[in-house]
DNA sequence: CAGTAAGTTGACCATTTCAGTCAACAATTG
DNA sequence: CAATTGTTGACTGAAATGGTCAACTTACTG
């Protein structure tokens, strides 16, 4: 039941980019550092954000991504989404075709529940809850100045 | 975000044990018949359910496999836990060390409200209530007679 | 217009996990 | 002893995961 990375650092990376999008669009590069992930992977996570309308690009000298909507609009649903395709346990659930035992399998009513309560709690945050929650905590900008970090480091 | 087939099929041949345990130990064969997967298969999906104590085996002739408690005092994470592991999200959930930006980490904290959603529910329905809800729906008892299928459904 | 700074895209790769089979074995019954 | 039934571990093919790299496009700067 593991979320990918792709959702895990893509969510990171959005939030990242609502903390800095005042100074102007965010260049990736600055985003993979402070997150302390890699800039390759990082353009993979960017481009399904794009496709889905959450991000904005801007290409050559003075570039960088860009939020298109303001973080309270932005539910995490949204951006999950794209990232890790449809979030339920189990693919009958969305699919009862899939199965020809769907119509009275019990166990798929409880995944059902499952992906309801899930969803639920994707549905009802927004990005700017994040940022709420990042500023009470302190360290609101993330890590801002380049700091050597040894290579054996853990990005879970 | 998927549950496995582990967790999918283990959880099915429980119910489907619970429903046929009037008469006497249940063989492995039967389950795998009725709920339409291979025994080798079940044969290892049953050995975490034994040694988390929710199932006893009897071997040798006349043997077969049995609950070991009341359905209604097997919750549903009991079952799911021993045959997926812990149905976290990330890992840094339960295990804060595994990454040093978990004290200041909110996106975390969001992992964490989707554990304890999912948990909820696993936590709060028993293998009695997954009874109840078959008898209302029909099929009690699964598929009885051995039915030809063809190799070509999709057990999912 | 040249040069450089960005983001975009697709090819590629190593490792791990998943889903499952098979065969040898242990225990129980009759 | 023979038949029945569960137990265990080795093995395997396919797919997903978690990346890297290089070529390309677009846009700004001087």
């Amino acid at each position: 039941m593991r979320l990918s990375t792709k959702g895990r650092y893509g969510l990171r990376a959005l939030l990242d980019m609502a903390l800095h999008q005042d100074e102007g669009p965010v260049l990736l590069k600055d985003i993979a550092r402070r997150q302390e992930f890699s800039l390759p992977y990082l353009q993979h996570l960017i481009a399904p954000l794009i496709a889905a309308g959450v991000v904005k690009s801007t290409r050559g000298a003075g570039g960088g991504v860009s939020l298109l909507k303001p973080p309270s609009e932005i539910r995490l649903s949204e951006v999950v989404q794209p990232l890790e395709g449809c979030i339920t346990p189990v693919d009958c659930v969305n699919n009862p075709t899939l199965c020809h035992r769907s119509a009275f399998c019990v166990t798929r009513d409880i995944w059902a529940e499952m992906n309801d309560a899930m969803s639920e709690v994707l549905d009802s945050t927004t990005l700017q809850d994040l940022i709420d929650r990042q500023k009470r905590k302190g360290h609101p900008k993330g890590i801002k100045k380049r700091r050597i970090v040894s290579k054996a480091s853990i990005h879970r």
